[in-house]
DNA sequence: GTCAATCATCATGTATACAAGATTGATGTT
DNA sequence: AACATCAATCTTGTATACATGATGATTGAC
């Protein structure tokens, strides 16, 4: 009744093959033929040309005209520069929710945090309720776009998160983090919590990049 | 020899069209016609759909599935969010400048100051003017992937600036801010930069979302 | 034996054809 | 006269056909 979810085969295949790269069942440099996909999801090669368009407009593939279409590489200068930006628009989240949380939105910020602690032995769990945790902050900070950008950003980062998900005492380390940003958050200290943020997502684009500029001597295109 | 520009037709519509939109020729919440569009540019609608939906990804149009595609319009709140995000942005980039700032760089940021001086009596040419003001500075931020986010925002923005482009005063404002800006990063003064730019644009994105405000009235779609 | 050029094959880009849902106008009813 | 229902038309979504440039293999020359 409320949206009839016409949702168009297009709609489908980018959302199908977003989650495969995100996911990194397709590895980034990788091709994607027009054909095998059609052939794939039993389409013809119409929508899935329209679905890569959109993943190349938003950053997740890269069209070369007249020479088909890979899963886009990011080298480590940009992936760092993607870090930095991310930082700073989630201290900016961060300090905006300082101010405008409401209380219903505050205790869906601690339940994520629960979460977040409920799973500290499990990576893979744990990334989850990570993320939920950070979606959670987006929405607190009352500015719809930036949590989308946020979101946007953050969907497109995950499968370079996913390569260090188990460093060792990361997740300790990041559940503590989180705790200091919950409290300067209930407290309204702006400031506080987007330098707390500002910190806690640039020490995993430091370390992220150092990771891919290891990776990148291996699998380069 | 550098690209070829096989240049598909479609990125050459899409390109066509976004600066229609974006130059204000095509207004917000009007129809995109798919076949209208093919007949206008004299090729089939493939392309044209393709152009759409890239678009689409962009945020500047909005495509109802089944229903066409309208030139996107955005509410008071969101003009207003997006401006609060680019007011972020643009700090940013402006303290990352501050600090990182080359000989060259600086120099094309004074030429891009003068050029809007030299503008100050026609607000159509200050405004192109202020444009490469700005990308001067995020180009000297150091971050690509900053600077493209700057850009894109900069660009989905411009129908809106231009619609309170002769309010009486503001480009003398404008241009003294600019000087402050600029002198700021000569000395190095990260977190002056940040607060003058954050000011500088927040104050635009309060006037014209006061400005949507009032024309929503009249355009309610 | 190696390299280069040419040709065959294939994938992409565009056009056209077909299917299906949405919009609009007309007609009938209350 | 106003409203609802139904049909005709139009537009979008998908499939298929065709054109063109890229890739790669084969053949010939050095």
């Amino acid at each position: 009744m409320f949206d009839a979810a016409p949702t168009p085969i297009s709609r489908k295949l980018r959302a199908a093959i977003e989650d495969e790269i995100v996911a990194g069942a397709l590895l980034p440099g990788e091709r994607l033929d027009e054909t095998a996909l059609a052939a794939r999801f039993a389409v013809s090669r119409t929508p899935v040309r329209e679905a890569l368009n959109q993943l190349a407009t938003s950053g997740l593939v890269e069209i070369r005209p007249r020479r088909g279409a890979i899963v886009a590489s990011l080298t480590p200068e940009r992936l760092y520069e993607m870090f930095e930006v991310m930082a700073e628009l989630e201290a900016m989240a961060g300090r905006l929710a300082a101010r405008r949380v409401s209380a219903a939105e505050i205790e869906a910020l601690a339940d994520a945090h629960a979460a977040c602690g409920a799973n500290r032995d499990d990576s893979d769990r744990y990334y989850a309720a990570n993320e939920t945790f950070h979606q959670a902050i987006y929405a607190a900070s009352g500015n719809a776009f930036l949590a989308e950008q946020c979101r946007a950003l953050q969907r497109r980062l995950r499968p370079y998160r996913r390569l260090q998900l188990r460093v060792r005492g990361r997740l300790a380390t990041s559940f503590a983090e989180h705790e200091a940003i919950v409290a300067a958050i209930r407290t309204g200290e702006g400031e506080q919590v987007a330098e707390l943020l500002r910190a806690h997502i640039r020490v995993q684009g430091e370390r992220f990049s150092d990771l891919v500029a290891g990776l990148a001597r291996l699998g380069a295109a």
